[in-house]
DNA sequence: TTAGGGTTAG
């Protein structure tokens, strides 16, 4: 009989794994009573290198003969994964008793694929050794873990043949195992087949609803569990809460903490690592970071758990902070903190430490595994590095939908709609099925196209796609409708929704508002208040913008108040950029300086930016100047600013001034954003930037211009060569009518026979002098011409602009 | 040698 000293030294159990220590000097062998000093060393928790050193020894001598020896050897090295040297062991030992079989099958199916464990099974069977109980639930559990439903029926058959039907360990193995592999009402029927049912069995049924979607069931579960007398342990309460969060359910969640007070569970890391993650899935990040601060001992999934929250909340400076204590503090970050790291690195568009992130998951070796590299694909999109997102995709093994769908969104994120809709067309050529994330991300690219009849393509593949009724794509399907200028469609569409999100009276409300169409605007957003969907701050920002595009102060100015007052949401920065525009153009130049002055936060780019438009529109260089001194310290870079100024100054016939910007912005090496214009014609978009003369019809797009230039003079049209001033008449109009528009326009004209309207989608906002002359070409050619610029839409028609001239 | 249930993730 082998045994460990009865008073072995304590240091050295405590310590049993250090490497640095040979054999002799971490235990003193007493030879006379241990037959062999190996077998000591198998109680010692031995590492794998001692033991594989131990492994020649122990084959020469005759304790190899024991069995009980045997059986531990192997054990071990299964312990340890050595699969091949645990082979080594039992091959060669004749007779072979039936604990050695079972010890193996245990490896196999532990460190293993499915497959060797099955071969070795079918082994064991032909070698005729007695099958226990534990030997299925190995099995199962290895099913389970693969999702193997087939073979996991096969297992079940065999439990029952065996005789185990009635065998609790057995049948809590079967249910995990349908469980795992999504059969969840199979799961449920062999549970309620059971003679008896322990805890263990309880949990194993509740988990099973829990993570198959049904959080309800699975709290319905653990108050029957107690009708049956089993009361919920910590395994339960980790079990059930993640269903809590599930549901947003904090009173639930709540009252299970109180269960935890009560039963002392409070000290286990895992019960205090699901409430915490509870709390911040229902929105109470704070209450989770009390729980993680009082903790006195952490785990890597605790430290994930709390890295998420914070990610997901919004605040991913923090989730950042809290991964670089993490690795102050020692752990090892696993694929989770990886992908949680990026996904904040993501929102912050922080792609230095983005990139930090991503050596790291290299240094660790999780850069193959294809979640890792889904993140780092959405990482370098945000962080607008299209090119390298493009690389971590192709070099990715093993890709998923979810990696289709990271660079499908990254390619429409970053205005590379065409791009977006051929990986698109390569993925269903893959024979990859698209689902909601998909389809919200190419409907959103079509969106940007602007061009109705690739909106109709895309709604019809939603349909066809069976997903024509989720709410996401439906609400991509609104906004695409509303950007491709086709407002009534949307409306349709919205008003035939079930359900309907935030974002979907958002994007409803935001649609009405660039039409120009703030009455209706301001009636949908009146009707969302009478109902169950609360507004956020974004649906504010599209009230606050439709309010802008019309020049509705007092109404912009109530419902910029009455957010805080009546609805209990703070004003950001953007909000108050959106008040600054719409003072600012409406001539309230003075009123909107002076709310600047009064805000309670910084004021940023959105609102100086608004007020320097203001300034232009209103022709206000004192004002105009204290915004763009502003502006130039918060983005010294942005070319379209300088602009900006140079044009007040310009307006001003202040040379000398507009002079000095411009040479500033040479010194800086600035440009400003070419315009750029769209139309399509045909299956082909035809792109035109201003003064360009590359397409080949550029000769006749010319003439025509020239052509209509006097024609609209005749009608009355003046040009607007304000901020041209240093050549001469002919030459500024010369100027004035290479505008990509303007281009965009003729061409449009020449190709399209009378009567049909013509849509142009422009990357900036439309000049004050195509504007005009854009109102005289609808007029003398009869056509209607619908212009989609940065900000809106201008509807022009028998010489009016849907926008009133105010814009 | 000697069985079954749990937490983080686009």
């Amino acid at each position: 009989m082998i045994t460990s000293s009865s008073s072995p030294p304590p240091t050295l159990l405590s310590t049993p794994t250090k490497p640095s220590h040979t054999l002799s000097q971490r235990v003193h062998i007493p030879s006379h009573v241990y037959t062999h000093p190996s077998a000591l060393l198998l109680e010692l928790s031995p590492t794998l290198q001692e033991l594989r050193q131990i492994l020649p020894l122990v084959l020469k001598t005759g304790l190899y003969n024991e069995h009980l020896f045997q059986t531990k050897l192997i054990s071990l090295f299964t312990k340890h994964g050595a699969l091949a040297d645990a082979v080594l062991v039992f091959n060669p030992i004749e007779p072979k008793i039936d604990a050695l079989y079972h010890t193996m099958l245990k490896g196999y199916a532990k460190f293993s694929s499915l497959e060797d464990s099955l071969l070795f099974f079918r082994r064991m069977k032909l070698d005729s050794v007695r099958n226990v109980v534990y030997n299925f639930t190995y099995l199962l559990k290895c099913c389970g873990d693969n999702f193997e439903l087939r073979r996991g029926r096969e297992i079940h058959g065999q439990v029952i043949v065996n005789g185990f039907g009635g065998n609790v360990f057995a049948m809590t193995s079967v249910v995990n195992m349908y469980a795992k592999c999504r059969r969840i009402d199979d799961a449920k029927k062999m549970f309620d087949r059971m003679p008896e049912r322990d805890l263990v069995a309880w949990n194993a049924i509740v988990a099973g609803f829990a993570q198959n979607g049904r959080a309800v069931r699975a709290l319905e579960l653990v108050l029957e569990m107690q009708e049956h007398g089993q009361q919920p342990d910590s395994i339960t309460v980790v079990t059930v809460l993640p269903a809590c969060a599930d549901i947003g359910g904090l009173r639930i969640g709540r009252s299970i903490h109180g269960y935890v007070v009560r039963g002392a569970l409070g000290s286990l890391v895992a019960v205090c690592t699901a409430l915490m993650n509870m709390y911040s899935k229902c929105g109470m990040v704070g209450v989770a970071r009390l729980i993680f601060d009082r903790m006195r001992e952490r785990n890597v999934v605790t430290w994930n758990s709390m890295i998420d929250g914070y990610a997901e909340s919004g605040d991913s400076e923090e989730a950042i902070k809290l991964f670089e204590k993490m690795m102050g503090e020692g752990f090892e970050p696993t694929d989770v903190t990886i992908m949680g790291a990026l996904q904040a690195c993501a929102d912050l568009g922080d792609l230095r430490r983005g990139r930090f992130v991503h050596e790291l998951a290299k240094e660790t070796g999780l850069e193959a595994d294809v979640s890792i590299r889904n993140s780092l694909i959405a990482m370098y999109s945000k962080c607008k590095e299209v090119d390298i997102a493009v690389k971590v995709f192709k070099n990715t093994k093993g890709r998923t939908l979810v990696s289709w769908n990271a660079m499908i969104l990254g390619y429409a994120q970053n205005g590379h709609a065409n791009e977006a809709l051929n990986l698109f067309c390569k993925m269903c050529q893959e024979d990859v099925t698209p689902d909601s994330f998909t389809m919200v991300s190419v409907v959103s690219a079509v969106a940007e196209l602007s061009i109705l009849r690739q909106a109709k393509w895309a709604h019809g593949l939603a349909i066809r796609s069976c997903l024509g009724r989720n709410v996401f794509v439906v609400t991509a399907l609104v906004d695409m409708y509303a950007k491709c200028s086709g407002v009534h469609i949307a409306r349709k569409l919205f008003d035939m929704m079930d359900v309907r999100h935030v974002m979907t009276w958002n994007a409803m409300i935001d649609g009405y508002g660039t039409h120009g169409l703030a009455k209706s605007a301001l009636e949908l957003f009146e009707k969302m208040l009478r109902g169950d969907v609360k507004p956020n701050g974004v649906t504010f920002l599209c009230v606050l913008s439709a309010c802008g595009h019309t020049g509705l102060v007092d109404e912009g100015l109530h419902y910029f108040n009455s957010m805080k007052h009546d609805h209990g949401l703070e004003p950001g920065l953007d909000h108050y950029g959106s008040m600054v525009d719409i003072l600012g153009r409406a001539g309230r130049l003075y009123e909107a300086w002076n709310f600047i002055q009064s805000m309670p936060v910084e004021p940023g780019i959105s609102v100086y930016g608004a007020m320097l438009g203001a300034c232009k529109i209103h022709k206000n260089v004192e004002l105009g100047e204290k915004a763009a001194e502003r502006l130039f310290k918060l983005e010294p870079n942005e070319g379209g600013y300088h602009v900006l100024l140079a044009n007040i100054y310009a307006t001003a016939s202040m040379w000398d001034k507009v002079a000095h910007v411009r040479k500033l912005m040479k010194r800086k090496g600035l440009q400003k954003t070419p315009g750029c214009s769209l139309v399509e014609l045909g299956n082909e978009i035809h792109t035109f930037y201003s003064g360009s003369t590359t397409h080949p019809q550029s000769k006749r797009i010319y003439a025509k211009l020239l052509e209509l230039g006097d024609e609209i003079k005749a009608a009355g049209y003046v040009p607007d060569s304000n901020s041209i001033h240093d050549v001469e008449d002919d030459v500024r109009e010369q100027l004035l009518n290479s505008h990509s528009e303007k281009l965009a326009i003729a061409f449009g004209l020449i190709n399209t026979s009378a009567g049909t309207p013509i849509h142009i989608r422009k990357n900036l906002r439309v000049c004050g002098d195509c504007h005009s002359a854009t109102k005289y070409i609808s007029l003398v050619t009869k056509r209607e011409i619908i212009v989609r610029d940065m900000q809106r839409f201008h509807h022009f028609k028998d010489g009016i602009c849907s926008c009133g001239d105010y814009w």
